[in-house]
DNA sequence: ACAAAAGTGTTGGAACTACACCCATGA
DNA sequence: TCATGGGTGTAGTTCCAACACTTTTGT
C-alpha cells in the first residue's frame, strides 16, 4: 500500500483567526502588525503555529489570546488553505477559524496592550500572504450563517435596540431592509425580551432595549433551518 | 513577535476523501482496506499524504485516483481534523474532502482493480482513527447542502425518474416525503426536462424519465438560497 | 381482475413583500 | 414648533403542508 509514515513531507501548520466585530455602524475585522522578518510592517490576521500537544481549535484560541488578549471567544473552523506557495518562506498549511464579537466589549484590552486594530470591511489594508482570500471566505460564511440563524446577537451588547440589530444585519449584508418587516420577523421568533428601558442620546424619542432570551435561543438554535433569508 | 519559522513543530498533512454514492435505494460510502502496519485490516476513507508541490485539493484528487481509479470527481473541502492523538503513529493533521457520485457510473472501475467497497450508511464497519467522526460531519454537510441546492442530481444517472429522485432525498434525509409535494417542488424549479420514455421493469405502469437541463442548472446554481428545505 | 406503483389538484394557513402615517422627545 | 428617528398595520401574493383518488399495465 501507499501509506508510509517515513519520508513524507512535513509541513508547518498555522492557525489564523478572523475576528469580526460590530461597533454599531459597520462590521470590522481585527488585524495585527506581524513581525516576520522583512514583512514586519504588514497587517495580518492573528496567526501562529500549532504546538505538538494542541488541538487545532485550542491552538487558535491560544494564539488569539497571545496576540490580542481576547479570551473565551467561540471560534468556528472556516477553511484550510494549503497552496504550495502561500507562504514563501516555508511550506505551510493554514487552518482558519473565525468569530463574531461586539467591538465595545473588548475594545480596551485589544488596543491597549497589543498591536491590534479594527479595520472596517471596506477599508482593509494590504494583507499578508493569502489573508485577503481568507477574509473573503469568512465574509461569505458570515452572511450565510446570519441568514440562517439570528446569529447577529453575538455581535451586539447585552441590551440592544431593534434599530441597532437592523443596522448590524444591513452591515453584514451590505444592504437595507424595510424596518417594519425587519422588526416583525425578529420579534416573531420569540427570542427577544423587551426591557422597560429606553436608549437615550441616540435619538430624541429613544428606542426600547431588548435582550436575548438565551434559554429559548439555545433551545431553538438547531431548529432554525427555516430562519429568514432576506 | 512570536512567529518564528525555526523550531516549530512540523506535522504530516493527510488528505482524506469521503465519497458518497447512491445506488437507487440507499446512500453508500466508499471505503478502502488500508495497509498501514498493524492496522492493515481496517477499513478507512481514501487517505494519503500531501506532497511538497501540491495544493490540498489536488492532493486529495490524486490520492483518490490512486486508491480507487476515480478521476475528475469534484471534491469539496469539508473540515480539518487535528487532535493530537488522532493518529497514534505520528502527529498528523487531516484535511477532509467529500464528493457525491452515482454508484453505477463508477462501479466497475472501483471494485475491479482496487480494494475498495461501497458500504451502506447504516452498515459501516469499524473505521480507522477518527474516520467515523469525519463521516458524521460529512453526512451533516450533505444534508445541509441537499436542502439548499438540488444537488442530488449528481447522484443519479443521466436519465432518472421522479420516484428515484425522491428515494434519493429520502435516503439522504432518512425520512419520507409526500410524493405530490415532492414532485411539484422539483418540477417547479424548471430544471427538469421530461423525456418521452418510460422506465420499464421496476413497476407495471412505468415512470417517465427526466433529465437535468444543465444550462439552467448551471445558471441557477447560485441563486438557490431559496431552495427548499423539507 | 387485481395488485403495484405512477401520477395528479385543491384548500387553508403561514409567511413574505410593499407600502405610509403617527408618536415621542430634545433642541 | 420642528426635526429626528422610533414605532406600528394592512392587503395582496406566494409558498407550503396536508390530504385521496384515478391511471396504467404486468401478471
Amino acid at each position: 500500500m501507499i501509506n508510509q509514515y517515513e519520508d513524507q513531507t512535513k509541513c508547518l501548520v498555522a492557525l489564523d483567526s478572523i475576528i469580526f466585530g460590530f461597533d454599531g455602524e459597520v462590521v470590522k475585522i481585527l488585524l495585527v502588525k506581524r513581525g516576520i522578518e522583512e514583512t514586519a510592517t504588514t497587517w495580518s490576521l492573528m496567526g501562529g503555529w500549532l504546538r505538538p500537544e494542541e488541538d487545532l481549535e485550542n491552538a487558535a484560541s491560544r494564539i488569539l489570546n497571545e496576540l490580542t488578549g481576547l479570551e473565551n471567544i467561540y471560534l468556528e473552523q472556516l477553511y484550510a488553505f494549503g497552496a504550495p506557495d502561500r507562504d514563501k518562506i516555508s511550506r505551510t498549511v493554514a487552518v482558519v477559524y473565525f468569530a463574531l464579537i461586539n467591538v465595545k466589549d473588548y475594545d480596551e484590552q485589544v488596543s491597549d496592550s497589543y498591536e491590534a486594530r479594527w479595520f472596517a470591511l471596506d477599508d482593509l489594508p494590504t494583507l499578508l500572504f493569502d489573508h485577503q482570500e481568507m477574509i473573503n471566505k469568512g465574509i461569505e460564511k458570515l452572511r450565510y450563517k446570519a441568514a440562517q440563524h439570528p446569529i447577529g446577537f453575538e455581535l451586539l451588547p447585552e441590551k440592544f435596540t431593534i434599530p441597532q440589530l437592523q443596522k448590524l444585519y444591513e452591515a453584514i449584508f451590505n444592504s437595507t431592509f424595510d424596518k417594519r418587516n425587519f422588526s416583525r420577523k425578529f420579534l416573531s421568533t420569540g427570542l427577544l425580551k423587551k426591557l422597560n428601558e429606553k436608549q437615550k442620546g441616540h435619538s430624541k424619542k429613544g428606542a426600547f432595549y431588548y435582550q436575548v432570551d438565551s434559554d429559548k435561543y439555545q433551545s431553538q438554535f438547531n431548529s432554525f433551518l427555516n430562519f429568514t433569508r432576506f
